[in-house]
DNA sequence: CGGGTCACTTGCAAAATGATAGTGACTGCC
DNA sequence: GGCAGTCACTATCATTTTGCAAGTGACCCG
């Protein structure tokens, strides 16, 4: 499915996936929240072909997720950086990676530790406005017009 | 890029992606929890060719996230419904919805309200040991071995 | 000057996706 | 009984996307 320019519709969640809607963008963003922010490093740790991670780095840019950060000029490299919305889709990579964990973790995983309490994390969903567990209350879907 | 079958490596998020990493999929995820648990229902509200339609809920149904059950014999009509695996899911949908108005919100969007309360939930994904927004403190990654 | 690294681009093959048409099991109508 | 219509697909083939391998250009280091 070619990625629709025009909005599709009136659902949010599609108008999310505009923008991540594919495999490798969203495990670029994983490498660059684990610090691996140039291309070598991102090309070895996701085992990608060169022109496919070319072109995801220049749609993640477009989508606005990243940017092209030069930090030496000579000789000329860059890095990328998440951009505000970029880090705003991370604890959504927390929550993917806790549904991973639990219904397909067999073996050893990488996991996230709270530095202060040494913890490791365990993500859940709420509704900020009653503190409940997405799931745990019954919704239900308002359509505009 | 194939989806993996063998496990690919010790990143969770990787093994959430091998399941529903794709458009399609998390879009069929979503017509389902909206009620559309049909074929022909999901065909139209997607606009998906139903040759690509049919390999994702039979590639939905192998990961185990959708079953299919029939609810008449005569004439044979089959209707799919989420599993455990595809209900928890269904909390990320709404993070990744809610992230996809904050950043591509133009125009009226679908929203999801709490029947008791009335107001839209205001998905959160936060940390069930501190109750803190994932983001919010700081982080390290533990990997195995 | 001759490697070596980094960040790509180009060309081509393989795989996935998408449009369109067709099939089979029925129901309901006249 | 015959024919249109619905539902849930499958089959065929064109188009698009992905992936591999090789090459390029800018630079550094000995």
């Amino acid at each position: 499915m070619a990625i629709d320019e025009n909005n599709s519709g009136t659902c949010p969640v599609d108008r999310g996936l505009m923008r991540v809607g594919d495999r490798w963008s969203i495990l670029i963003l994983r490498d660059i929240e684990r610090g691996l922010t140039r291309y070598d490093q991102m090309r070895t740790s996701l085992g990608i072909a060169p022109n496919i991670l070319s072109r995801r780095l220049t749609a993640l840019t477009d989508a606005g997720l990243i940017e092209k950060r030069r930090y030496s000029q000579r000789p000329p490299r860059d890095e990328y950086l998440l951009t505000e919305a970029g880090r705003d889709f991370l604890p959504i990579l927390t929550a993917i990676g806790a549904w991973g964990r639990k219904y397909n973790g067999k073996g050893a995983l990488t996991r996230q530790i709270d530095v202060e309490t040494g913890e490791a994390i365990r993500p859940v969903v709420i509704d900020a406005n009653t503190g409940a567990p997405i799931g745990s209350r019954p919704l239900r879907f308002e359509y505009p017009e």
